[in-house]
DNA sequence: AGCACGCCGACT
DNA sequence: GTCGGCGTGCTC
């Protein structure tokens, strides 16, 4: 009996590859069964190297499915584990494999969308032909969705298959209907909430080549393509592109990579770029608009709160049938519940937050790990003190207003009101048939969203955002505020109302110059101690006892300044929120010019308790 | 002694 | 990740 012998890595496993043997002849790439130790389910691996036979005795493979991840899948998966630190297995487990048995057709039909650029637009156009990689840095409203739509047209035609990035899936809608207005039914929305069924029928349809088009979030990206010619990522200054558990991956970063190792096209948009692409991407601006609109913008220096101020630019928008959107940080009513008496705030039992008022709910809820309880009548410190509420939330704005505004009607627009991709839907429909006059809600309005009848849009509570600590916290705050401004005026005149102490900050840089000067000012600041010009990581050690957490942090920092000469130690600090879901956690942040160097350090943490971040954005 | 629980280390 | 092995410490 000739017996074979290949190292398996295991999906969704940390663990290095494991040499298994079987009778038959397997190609590298298969998706396999094993059995692994004294388990009694059957773990799913992939085939990714033949070897000798070894010293130890091996277990037999125990099946081999009809699914295989192709050598780029491979190559892709290896990169991911090697930069983003982890196992090749968690790598691989990303992408969905190809399918035997389905046969490829010829991806021939040819796509004649009737769309008339306008002459910037082809300018753009014809820019992102000749660069491999470019960045739109267009207004909004400036029409980039054209641009996408004939650039992944060229492609198509030329057989290739293309990938339309969003970074969140309310925005699926609206690109949905554009696309498909152009390519029919040979484009697909994917995302986390796609049906199973659905997921399928699109698999199957990528892989017969009816489908062509893939518009969708981050795992769009891990789709079997055979073809693919373009990656178009949108809004690309969006943080959402990382993911925020294992493998910590940022698909715009990888998009630019493996754009640049297999020839695939990538073009990225943004009215307010990224300060990374912007530094490194051959760009062209597009300031032009459809229509050109002037924005008035005022301040107002109190702290959150509704002032009259604010309050009179409303009633004003609403008189003239216009209407208005009401941007803050925070979601729920209050953020904190503060003592009368002791001036404690309650906090979470398992997390160091404050816990925030849900009304509706009649509840207080950690915003961390969901903890829920009871409002109480009395402090739970001093049993004494009666509890008031500190800091608005969208909930209380909207209720505000309410009172003030009694025959309006208004509806706030935020995680916990938009649960499902069909109220989305519904509000946004609403919003814009005008049967809503004015929505409150967090960054999920800032989102790309069409508002054509809005006229006002009203910013509270951006300092909070100012006021956090991060490289980031500048470029954070102007891309956020610069976004919902965008979104008042859409046809005609808007107004802009910020509510901020930094007055001379967003002075400087909306109403004296733009964000062009905002990019290259803040791209000397960051200088080389902060990206894009170095690498940065974060590593977080997290464990119920805070003392072994200490050690493992106190550890890992004698390591870098004793044996990692090119790896700066930049600080070392508990984190932000010192305990969540009952777990300390204590953060390190390190640096180099050298990547190679950096990832050498990461890579030799070994540490369970450790929760590497590569290019982390905070 | 007998058992519950948490930690640790191995996994081909 | 997931499992068993093993040490600690509590209870009968």
């Amino acid at each position: 009996m000739i017996f074979n012998y290949y190292e398996i890595t295991l999906l969704k496993s940390p663990l290095k590859p494991l040499t298994y043997s079987s009778e038959e002849s397997i190609n590298i790439g298969q998706k396999v069964e094993v059995k692994l130790q004294n388990r009694i389910k059957l773990l799913f691996g992939v085939i990714v190297k033949k070897v000798e036979k070894p010293i130890f005795k091996c277990t037999v493979i125990s099946g081999i499915l009809d699914e295989y991840y192709d050598e780029k899948m491979l190559e892709i998966s290896k990169f991911i584990s090697q930069y983003y630190v982890c196992s090749l297995g968690e790598a691989l487990s990303l992408y969905t494999p190809f399918k035997k048995n389905i046969i490829t057709l010829d991806l021939d039909t040819k796509f004649n969308s009737n769309i008339e650029l306008s002459n910037t637009q082809q300018k753009a156009l014809n820019f992102t032909d000749k660069n491999s990689t470019s960045l739109l840095f267009a207004a909004t409203g400036s029409g980039k969705t054209e641009i996408y739509i004939k650039a992944i047209e060229e492609q198509l035609n030329q057989n290739k298959q293309a990938i339309l990035l969003m970074p969140e899936i309310s925005l699926t809608p609206q690109m949905e209907k554009r696309l498909k207005s152009v390519f029919d039914d040979s484009v697909a929305i994917w995302h986390s909430k796609i049906q199973k069924k659905r997921k399928n029928e699109i698999i199957k349809g990528l892989l017969e080549g009816n489908i062509r088009v893939i518009a969708g979030a981050r795992s769009s990206l891990f789709l079997p393509y055979a073809n693919l010619g373009i990656i178009v990522v949108d809004e690309e200054h969006d943080d959402s592109y990382k993911a925020d558990n294992k493998p910590r991956l940022n698909v715009k970063d990888l998009s630019i990579y493996i754009g640049k190792k297999y020839n695939i096209k990538i073009i990225l948009g943004s009215a307010t770029p990224s300060i990374s692409s912007f530094a490194k991407i051959p760009y062209i601006r597009i300031k032009d608009t459809f229509f050109s609109t002037k924005k008035t913008i005022t301040y107002d220096e109190s702290n959150l709160k509704l002032t009259n101020i604010i309050i009179d630019k409303i009633h004003t928008t609403l008189e003239n049938k216009k209407q208005v959107i009401v941007f803050l940080p925070t979601r729920a009513n209050f953020k904190y519940q503060i003592c009368s008496d002791c001036g404690k705030t309650v906090e979470c039992p398992f997390c160091s937050v404050a816990l925030s008022l849900h009304k509706y709910n009649k509840a207080l809820m950690c915003h961390y790990c969901n903890y829920t309880q009871a409002i109480p009548n009395l402090c739970p410190s001093c049993k004494t003190g009666t509890i008031k509420n500190f800091r608005l939330g969208t909930q209380e704005v909207k209720n505000q207003l309410q009172k003030i505004f009694p025959n309006k009607t208004i509806q706030s627009f935020d995680r916990d009101t938009i649960k499902t991709d069909r109220i989305l839907r519904k509000t946004l429909k609403e919003f814009n048939d005008e049967k809503i006059d004015i929505l409150v809600g967090t960054q999920m309005l800032s989102k790309g969203h069409d508002y054509h009848n809005v006229t006002l849009a009203v910013i509270l509570g951006i300092d909070s955002v100012l006021n956090m600590t991060s490289y980031k916290v500048r470029e954070k705050a102007l891309s956020l505020t610069l976004q919902i401004a965008g979104r008042s005026g859409r046809s005609g005149e808007g107004e802009v109302l910020i509510q901020t102490k930094n007055k001379e900050f967003f002075q400087e840089f909306i109403e004296n110059s733009d964000y062009e000067n905002f990019l290259k000012e803040e791209l000397e600041c960051r200088a080389d101690i902060y990206p894009p010009n170095i690498r940065l990581a974060k590593i977080v050690f997290s464990h119920t006892n805070g003392f072994i957490a200490k050690e493992k942090l106190d550890f890992q920092i004698q390591r870098v300044l004793n044996h990692f000469k090119e790896v700066e130690l930049i600080g070392f600090k508990e984190c932000a929120i010192f305990k969540i879901s009952n777990k300390y956690r204590y953060e390190m942040l390190v640096r180099s010019k050298n990547t190679k160097k950096l990832l050498e350090f990461l890579h030799s943490i070994k540490c369970p308790l450790a929760s590497i971040d590569m290019d982390s954005l905070h």
